[in-house]
DNA sequence: CAGTTATATAACCGACTTGTTATATATCTG
DNA sequence: CAGATATATAACAAGTCGGTTATATAACTG
């Protein structure tokens, strides 16, 4: 999930539905067949459902998985601030500058 | 970066500074050479950075990268968020159960 | 200096990823 | 049903990644 394509394809989703062709021409760097298999990345990650309309496919999003996924990068965040702000504290307090000092902008002040 | 030995290495320095052999027994499922290889990407990625000491290798973080870093995930988490946000905004909206209902939870409410 | 200790680097490997081209499948249409 | 259109899948190639073993390098020590 941290592929640019896959990001950026959610990203038109958000917006309104699409067909395949639509993110084919949409990224027209890539194949026909490259855009569907994001496409099936995104549909086994539960992240977008499909209808059949005539021939064509059509992509939204699906609710549930998009929350997981929310979760899932609430959850990831959390563990990497939590870590940076512990990390950049350890360091003010190191550099003797200004000790208990939390992590202001660290910018002319 | 999105390495799990990778983001160990950074917890454990968070505490202190740590020597090579220090990494090599916290991390005893994989070889010395792994947790050198690693500690290179860190390196140079500008994370941490290390002092000769006799003939131990000492690494410490480097606040600079770490800035960087962390500007990197705030901005890849807005991204993410602004997306999430509108995408369950639209989706909500698209089942017609509370149009503009701005997610407050998703739950009992 | 010879040997030991601590670490880095080289060469290689298997797994996974993203792309490709060629082909199969599904749906509509005359 | 035959053909066209839209999409999916198969088979393959190249790149990256994280690991390995073997070896080189650096610094201390007798």
């Amino acid at each position: 999930m941290a592929d640019p394509t896959r990001r950026a394809m959610l990203d038109l989703l958000c917006k309104q539905e699409h067909s395949v062709s639509d993110f084919v021409d949409a990224f027209p760097s890539i194949s026909q067949p490259a855009v569907s298999k994001h496409l099936k990345v995104l549909r086994d990650a539960g992240l977008v459902r499909v209808q059949t309309r005539a021939q064509q496919r059509v992509y939204s999003l699906q609710p549930e998985g998009l929350a997981e996924l929310d979760a899932w990068i609430a959850k990831y965040k959390v563990l990497w601030s939590e870590n940076l702000d512990a990390l950049e504290e350890y360091l003010a307090d190191r550099k003797q500058k200004k000790p208990k000092e939390k992590r202001s902008k660290k910018r002319s002040e």
